[in-house]
DNA sequence: ATTATAAGCGAACAAGTGTTCCATGTCAAG
DNA sequence: CTTGACATGGAACACTTGTTCGCTTATAAT
């Protein structure tokens, strides 16, 4: 019988997030990265307690290779994780929609036109695909697909080169959306708010400090409405 | 679009092995265990054909992280686990959660520090949660938090009023990496590349127009490590 | 046949990561 | 108060692991 004594606080620590970063990271962390989240400053200590508890049965340990460390049943049990995760499963099944798929098709340069398929983007490789949570999504009626911005031409929509933008397939928009739309004669697609006056067109940088832009209405191609932008940083 | 070649029968090998590594321990196999398994002499040709595999979309890589491999959906869908027993699915839910909740800990502007409980957050009330995709998040060690930006001066850091901001709970960054740093004696909160230069940082904006600031080394206090940056568009 | 590109390979190097050493501090038992 | 066990910490070391270099071979395109 293993021994069984009542962890320490820094024991407690680094169970807690050895089985937290195993989820969140699908490998186990190294001595330094437990050190570092349980603040002990030295890997002798982290040793020195991983060595506790493999000695109490909690954690399994490899000798002289990387991330050799691993949780135990015993130990999903003490953190009382053997229930969470089934219910944790049983709700993200049940919860499903939360999560939407997109097509990623393709990059929005300015210099082109957006250039998406007639039916329903059933023509991409559905392998290109984009999830985000349904709570990022206003309600939408037409088809949404996502486009990698190349380029830093987006700016004044406050858009960095390597941002995904979220689009619904529309023609038309209300006042005040933003848009991305094709300007014909100046061969160019920008993002920007859209406003009718007259019989032209405001487009208004998402850039508070950059004034916008005035052009005739029969200029301005809609070619799709902007629900979200979603940067990723390296 | 990524691109899509078939594979080689080396990288179908390397890929089998992978997800059979990873399903049976726990981790990803390193450069040399999969050399071994796929009968590949020599680290750098692995390491040329995961980098093929990176770039057909169905493995993200880590740089000089050991282990510093994971498969993607596309990859799964690929080998054909999508359709396993419901022991596959919940294998896969259960190592990579694809939804993340983190705690919307308040707002992030310019004037002032940002503030977070020291108590992982458990103070804030659970309705103000983030869900964010898994897939939008590199690999962390810290605890995550998302901000709320309040106001206009996120500009330069191509970051607009309302954006959601998310956060690793660090106080160090390495060079290139997005932080958020309190500047003393300036009272202000900035996002900004950070890198070191003898005893001052220079903090580069997002946005590549713009000028970075040089600032010493002493009156910078990172706070946190921006991971991704998420805007609705009302 | 030639050329360009892709793929392969061994070796060295760079960086990451686990282990050990040694000294010091804390705490419980006697 | 002393002693022994336990825990801590910094530093160095040993080894693992990822990356790069320079060259060769294979393959595809012309």
């Amino acid at each position: 019988m293993k021994e069984h004594k009542p962890l320490s606080p820094r024991q407690q620590r680094i169970l807690e997030f050895v089985h937290k970063y195993i989820r969140e990271n699908g490998r186990p962390p190294t001595i330094r990265e437990i050190g570092q989240a349980a603040d002990i400053p030295s890997t002798s200590v982290v040793n020195y307690n991983l060595g506790k508890l493999e000695q109490y049965g909690l954690i399994e340990r490899e000798s002289e290779v990387s991330r050799g460390l691993r949780l135990t049943e015993r130990a999903y049990e003490l953190l009382g994780v053997a229930v969470d995760a089934v219910n944790g499963v049983i709700d993200r099944l049940a919860g499903a929609s939360r999560v939407i798929r997109l097509p990623l098709a393709g990059d929005i340069v300015a210099s082109e036109p957006i250039e998406v398929g007639s039916d329903g983007f059933s023509t991409y490789d559905e392998l290109d695909m984009i999830e985000v949570t349904a709570a990022m999504l206003q309600p939408h009626r037409g088809d949404l697909y996502a486009l990698r911005v190349h380029g830093d031409s987006m700016i004044d929509a406050m858009v960095n080169d390597g941002d995904i933008v979220i689009m619904e397939k529309v023609d038309t928009a209300r006042d005040g959306e933003m848009v991305a739309v094709w300007l014909v004669g100046d061969d160019q697609t920008t993002l920007k708010y859209l406003f009718r006056e007259n019989d032209r067109v405001r487009l208004q940088p998402a850039n508070p400090t950059m004034e916008p832009i005035y052009v005739p209405a029969e200029k301005v191609k809609v070619q799709g409405k902007v629900l979200a932008v979603l940067r990723q940083l390296a």
